[in-house]
DNA sequence: GGCGGAAAGC
DNA sequence: GCTTTCCGCC
């Protein structure tokens, strides 16, 4: 009967599941790999064979009822070796996460109690597919079905996980997978899809803009040193249907341009505008974008690219992340981005002007052999946002889905406290926003990507900018080569010599940038150019 | 039943 | 920092 109690949530290998270390830290324990209460919930919530016990509530949003109060203690004691466990002080434990916006209580309903994806999982697991409650078993609820997926650490030991059975006569080791096949056996009725939509546009609606200080922005603020994402579980799972991913994020194209959400979430902009995740890949983001507009994803890639170069980010940067994460993006990474990383991010040699205006500027050239570590500290730190509570806003259903990229546009606009760049979930990543340049600043009050973390940077024009400012340079240095003194005139004729020398180290460079970006860049050669005239 | 303060434990 | 434990109060 009891299996004892772990210390050590995480599974480690046995389980077959990897997660990243903020999935056991959750919102906010730093340092702390004990399972979290609410992580348990969602699990019991997610087994089909706690469903007596406790469950979602039906037609609900993340609402669940534990219904057998005792039990739910006593699995919870068992599970923290509490023996002494009750109801009284596992209620307790779930009060205190009123304050942190997880949860709250279902007033009127005995034992109800309501999660809170929008700042809960929302923000970590943004593909993930919420439910409403009846649509699919009872491991995908209201829940976002990541719980399955994603699989919350095992109740129990890792060598619980491995006898397979965690709870007394329960099939607990039940995988997750199996809890998805269930999800394909249950069909979502039509009524059931507007739930989906109201429900996800209010998750969504409210995750960014509205994010509380609570939970969300501290999750994601302390999991900003976090490698992102490993929300997958096994990089061999490639296309499940059942997945809530549908089409995992991982490696595969497909999993580009066919990541089915829910039925009701389909790739709308809405989704994944309203949805920035912190451990959510800009890939995954982009791909879905990309998957409905090209023309965008390609301008949200140019904006990432316009974050690293911003923030001298190295494209050796991605490969940091869990390989299953970043490569997605790179097969659809536009050519022009491809070739800005490796040239921007290897700053040409400066000439003495340059190096002196940029001499303070020395210590954060990061060169690409030094770049992987930078990513976001460079990132403004994170403003006050407003806190709102989220359970409160109840969208029309017909509001939804038709105007939800409209809505995109006008809370990402509006509401100021969304700016990507005060977006806590970006924190952890590559791509947060950067602090708008000088000379995307422009730009970014002239369009209006759907994509908040691309808000204020126009990348098609900061891209062209970028090509266009060294194609520039490149002219002018010929233009003005006949005005330059003697010797500097000199230093030219010599420098273009040595433009052989650097054209085939550029070829290694583009090499590198072909192996990272598997794209081939355009811009390389007037950067090249540029870094030619310069030295 | 539910809430939340307080203190202690981990 | 999160949970447990205890407890008074509503």
């Amino acid at each position: 009967m009891k299996t004892g109690c772990s210390i050590g949530e995480k599974p480690k290998g046995g389980g077959g599941y990897h997660f990243p270390d903020w999935a056991y830290k959750a919102e906010s324990s730093p340092g702390s790999r004990q399972i979290q209460l609410w992580h348990f919930i969602l699990e019991l919530l997610q087994k089909e064979e706690f469903r007596h016990v406790i469950a979602w509530q039906q037609g609900e949003y993340g609402e669940f009822v534990i219904k057998d109060p005792d039990e739910v203690a006593r699995l919870w004691g068992r599970r923290k070796c509490k023996p002494q466990m009750n109801y009284d002080k596992l209620s307790r434990a779930l009060r205190y996460y009123y304050n942190k916006q997880i949860l709250h209580k279902t007033k009127g309903k005995r034992f109800t109690y309501k999660f809170n994806f929008n700042k809960l999982v929302m923000p970590n697991y943004p593909f993930i597919n919420i439910r409403p409650n009846g649509a699919v078993p009872q491991s995908a609820p209201p829940v976002p079905t990541a719980s399955s997926h994603f699989h919350f650490p095992p109740l129990d030991s890792p060598s619980e996980d491995a006898h397979g059975s965690r709870f007394s006569g329960n099939s607990t080791a039940q995988s997750s997978r199996e809890s998805l096949n269930e999800v394909t056996d249950r069909k979502t009725n039509a009524s059931e899809q507007d739930d989906l939509s109201s429900d996800w546009r209010r998750s969504a609606d409210l995750l960014a803009p509205r994010n509380p200080m609570g939970l969300g922005h501290r999750a994601l603020q302390k999991h900003k040193s976090d490698l992102m994402l490993p929300v997958f579980p096994m990089p061999g799972m490639y296309a499940d249907p059942h997945s809530p991913f549908g089409l995992s994020p991982l490696p595969g194209r497909g999993s580009l341009l066919n990541i089915p959400i829910s039925p009701a979430l389909s790739l709308t902009p809405t989704v994944f505008s309203y949805s920035p995740s912190p451990g959510l890949s800009p890939a995954f983001q982009s791909s879905s974008c990309f998957n409905f507009n090209p023309e965008e994803m390609k301008h949200y890639l140019q904006a990432q690219a316009c974050s690293v170069l911003n923030y001298h980010l190295s494209p050796r940067t991605f490969p940091r992340y869990p390989g299953f994460m970043m490569p997605p993006r790179q097969p659809h990474f536009p050519p022009e981005e491809q070739s800005s990383f490796p040239i921007k991010l290897q700053p040409p040699p400066m000439g003495r002007k340059n190096r002196e205006r940029d001499q303070s500027q020395d210590e954060e050239q990061i060169t690409p052999q030094q770049t992987p570590v930078v990513t976001t500290m460079k990132v403004e730190p994170i403003s006050a946002m407003k806190v709102e509570p989220i359970s409160d806003y109840e969208p029309t259903s017909d509001e939804d889905l038709d105007s939800s990229a409209e809505k995109d546009f006008h809370s990402d606009e509006e509401d100021d406290s969304f700016s990507p760049r005060e977006d806590p979930t970006r924190q952890g990543h590559t791509f947060i926003k950067p602090a708008t340049p000088s000379w995307t600043a422009v730009s970014s009050a002239s369009s209006r990507p759907p994509y908040p973390n691309v808000a204020t940077v126009d990348p098609s024009e900061s891209s062209d900018r970028v090509t266009k400012d060294y194609s520039v340079d490149a002219a002018s240095v010929e233009k003005k080569e006949d005005s330059l003194p003697p010797k500097l005139r000199l230093k030219r004729l010599w420098n273009g010599e040595r433009q052989t020398e650097v054209a085939e180290d550029r070829g290694e460079c583009r090499k590198v940038s072909c192996i990272v970006n598997g794209l081939r860049s355009p811009v390389i050669p007037a950067e090249t150019k540029a870094v030619a005239a310069d030295s």
